[in-house]
DNA sequence: CACCGAATTCATCGTCTGTAGAATTCACCG
DNA sequence: CGGTGAATTCTACAGACGATGAATTCGGTG
């Protein structure tokens, strides 16, 4: 039984509370989560995780906020020849979905979006005012706004696909093959004619 | 208070069970909806709802059950003109989610796919071995399963986009301007160059 | 009209949930 | 070396959840 009170020693359990809620969103999105599973597998008290985020919902807001650096991610989709932006989107797409690390936190939206406002809101503002909306405007032309949804829906639909429900032989192939066949689609709601 | 023992009359509450379910799973989800809401929205006590299903699973199953012709489905969107089976594939998407009872339907299902294990099968099935499988094994060539999985995961992220998520302005555009941005990209996944 | 089975509700159990408050232990500053 | 504040746990509450079993009322059959 772990005594109660201050533990020796110093360890940053902020950050262990949050790397443990990102992996418990990750898996089971935020309504199906609960503090205690996250608090249980930070090796933590449950109060704790109110101690140090005050609510369920703030402790989410923290845990997904993300740690991905956008502009640097719009300047690689956009460095190389323009007819293969959607490719490179795509590949860049995938490399996100695969490191662990951005992964549970996509995951984790992706899972939470579609019950829970708030991160239905997140994936909102990522579809519609992220970085492929930066994308589309960068090439000019009045319709960026749709293009920017268009090669969203398509972005979801693939990580929905592959990475959540995992659907053969999608989930399987190989990350050139995804990019062959998707980079077109994406190439054509970016930067084609729509 | 409402008196124990059947009621008068006879009236398909059965029915109406399901009609709720159907409501209530489409709004919330598998596990965030609950039997009680089920029962209340039905007008029925909770305990009845377990009588006639036998669990909360049983009663998701019996309510999902797709009442969707999907043969003729496939038929309407093979008849036409070739070069034009991406865009009549959205259109049918895109009736079938705003046909008020196939909507909750599909909501349902995708809503409850991202967390719960059994409606992620449901629409597996739906994106793997369903009526797109149909589709592209009608054209011959080796990669079918690929190229329904692939045109799955546009529909499942166009439904994502405009109807759970809600994003704008693609929510919002008319369908015809849907079929004409959305229906190149099915078009090339069903029977395009890959 | 008696009876059986189906329909319906009530009361309840055990569990899990988010959250709050009080108590205890330690690190650090003076 | 004393004291303040942060870190951590314990205990607990109040509500929702899925599920069960018994009790009650009715429709339909003989």
């Amino acid at each position: 039984m772990m005594r109660t009170g201050r533990r020796a020693g110093s360890a940053d359990t902020r950050g262990e509370i949050l790397a443990a809620a990102r992996h418990v969103f990750g898996e089971h999105g935020f309504e199906n989560a609960s503090v205690r599973k996250v608090a249980s597998r930070a090796g933590v008290d449950p109060a704790l995780v109110h101690h140090y985020f005050g609510s369920k919902q703030a402790l989410f807001l923290a845990a997904m906020e993300l740690p991905i650096d956008f502009n640097g991610l719009v300047e690689q989709v956009m460095a190389g020849p323009r007819r293969e932006v959607g490719a490179r989107l795509v590949r860049q797409t995938l490399e996100l979905w695969e490191t662990p690390a951005t992964r549970s936190l996509l995951m984790g939206i992706v899972r939470s979006a579609t019950t829970d406002e708030v991160a239905a809101s997140m994936l909102r503002g990522l579809l519609a005012e992220g970085p492929i909306l930066a994308l589309t405007r960068a090439n000019g032309g009045p319709d960026a706004a749709l293009r920017a949804t268009l090669a969203g829906s398509q972005v979801v639909g693939l990580a929905m696909a592959r990475y959540v429900i995992r659907v053969e032989p999608l989930a399987s192939a190989s990350t050139e093959e995804v990019v062959r066949t998707v980079g077109p689609s994406l190439q054509r709601y970016l930067v084609g004619r729509l």
